[in-house]
DNA sequence: CTGAAAGCGCTTACAG
DNA sequence: CTGAAAGCGCTTACAG
């Protein structure tokens, strides 16, 4: 017993740690190479089916995985996919996040998790992971008009999509994917008009952000359609968040005073304005939706929790996660501008939205 | 003219496509060995702090960024953390992945997304992550009972640091981080116990989860403090969902039928059970904080836009993503549990409780 | 302390 | 079509 643990005798054998291509091409009997071909799938290979078989298998049995880092190095190419988002907590990106998690995931890619602000201010950020190769491609929340040229740089360097902006540099630039935001309104604003609403206000983001703009066409389309129109002192524009719609809300409660002419349905230019703008109405004693119906942009967990629970128009944030991985993932994707449309935006009518 | 540009002379010198190592050697005019361990601060180096310099320059002049695949070839080390979770809709993980992903990047790191029902039963995810080396390290959401085991094996392989989860597996297996839960039920139950309420009640997830049994044992420490109790008739345990938030309190309501011996005041076992019961009360015409007041565990951004705002306790998840980065960057971490009690659980008192 | 050499494990021109 | 050889770019024993 004693002699026996001793001396160790594996030790050197095992000196590295895992299976290499070479064992397993040793273990079928056939070349490096071969077996390299053979594993990857390479139309060329005229094999025998049971020397691929005995390959295949005794890849199998010793559990080998190609060691990613030779691979890297020889192909030039990571196995990564980077996303960065301005604001994770947003659950737009979220939806936007799983789906493209999943899609990459179903082609052996993985995700790498990047800040927007930290890529496109942080030049040491910026040069690892541009520069240093350390993904393969880009998936980058757009919409910042302010770094637009940095986007482009990026572009320049690694494939790159740019998802759920609007389109400006986009067409020259990179591939966008991007909802229909005029279709999202649209229908939202059909929605207030079935339920008999003939005065429909707006709380939404910039006035001059694109992506408002596009979400405002669609509302003034489907009032026009009905023989209505958007008033301008029915609208706010903040920015795109609950204390926004909080105080957009005020600000029409404001201007309405006791006023009987005002909207009897107001459209949150996305979830977050609604919430703050129930809260406002909650403060200001305005009942929804007896008094005043709310219908918001994107569907997210809370809206069904909320009281009154929230209705919505959802968009389909998944697919766009998908498809942004996809073109990354199919040569170098060129620059168009590609609106998913399919699923189409889906209505949630619950409880904020009543006949007028 | 025409001679000129048609030869492209250039064009074979420039196949490969970055600047390497050797390059920056060259530039600098010493040998890439010196090269690599002037830019990687090796302290042996004896150069002049003239050379060095030199170096330094050339490498900044060029944009010398290392071939991150050759580096891992190398190293056997790939500069990237894995950071597996349930769900990431989830604020609780959504705040810890920013903390993670922060202290991830000051130390040049990356954070790639997976998921922990993947991870858990799909065997080749399993491989390529975990046999592959294609991380570093891993963080990974515990909590999941049936799935010990395939933690344990993981943990065995890489190495792994469990965030979030109650201390079953943890003390042998791979370090735990944890908040200090028994800490924020007794802070809650401490806030309502100085607004007057005596008798308090609880709806949280399932009775027999670990974390469940710190938070009920915070509850009843504070309860004991004051010389309260904390009565089964007056506790609900379902799962950590708004849906079941929800179906407590009906379940409570029903149970108190039209006695007026009733809690005043009930602990949501997180925010979600928080924001169902809120929606169940307004259903069951029990206004908050009136007739009952409600304080949750978690603190998310939604909780102070409620109607009415619902009181939290938060913990501090961000430091446990940054502990556990810390952990895995640290050698091989040691199994140990690791509580986060600095900064302490932080009351957020909104107008869900009021005096008694 | 520094440089020349080796080698990480893979894929792919290249020659046969 | 397949195998022997080269080489991706780096770091690090090893020898000096």
């Amino acid at each position: 017993m004693q002699g026996e643990s001793s001396q160790e005798p594996n030790r050197a054998r095992q000196r590295r740690d895992g299976v290499r291509l070479a064992d397993v091409a040793a273990a079928a009997q056939v070349s490096t190479p071969l077996a390299s071909r053979v594993l990857n799938a390479d139309p060329n290979v005229r094999a025998a089916d049971e020397t691929k078989a005995r390959v295949l298998e005794a890849a199998e049995r010793l559990g080998y995985v190609p060691n990613i880092g030779a691979r890297t190095l020889r192909q030039r190419r990571t196995g990564l996919l980077g996303l960065v988002v301005h604001n994770l907590s947003s659950p737009i990106y979220l939806d936007l996040l799983q789906g493209a998690r999943t899609e990459a995931a179903a082609n052996n890619y993985f995700l790498v998790l990047g800040d927007v602000d930290e890529l496109l201010t942080d030049e040491e950020a910026y040069r690892i992971l541009v520069n240093g190769k350390r993904i393969d491609g880009l998936i980058v929340q757009g919409g910042h008009g302010e770094f637009d040229q940095r986007i482009a740089d990026i572009a320049h360097a690694l494939p790159t999509v740019i998802v759920n902006a609007p389109p400006t540099l986009t067409e020259t630039v990179a591939p966008l994917v991007a909802p229909d935001e005029g279709a999202a309104t649209r229908m939202l604003t059909e929605h207030l008009l079935a339920l008999g609403h003939t005065r429909i206000g707006l709380i939404s983001g910039p006035r001059d952000s694109p992506t408002n703009q596009l979400r405002v066409e669609g509302v003034r389309a489907a009032l026009a359609s009905a023989g209505c129109a958007l008033h301008d002192v029915d609208t706010v524009h903040l920015t795109w968040s609950a204390e926004a719609g909080h105080a957009g809300l005020r600000e029409l409660a404001t201007r309405w005073g006791n006023s009987s002419t005002r909207p009897t349905a107001l459209i949150a230019g996305n979830s977050l304005i609604g919430i703050g703008m129930l809260r406002a109405a909650a403060e200001l004693g305005i009942e929804v939706p007896r008094d005043l119906s709310i219908a918001a942009v994107h569907d997210t967990w809370i809206s069904e929790h909320l009281v009154p629970a929230l209705t919505t128009v959802s968009l389909p944030l998944r697919e766009m996660g998908e498809t942004a991985v996809r073109l990354l993932l199919t040569d170098r994707p060129e620059a168009q501008q590609i609106i998913i449309s399919d699923p189409p935006p889906l209505l949630h009518a619950r409880a904020t939205t009543a006949t007028n």
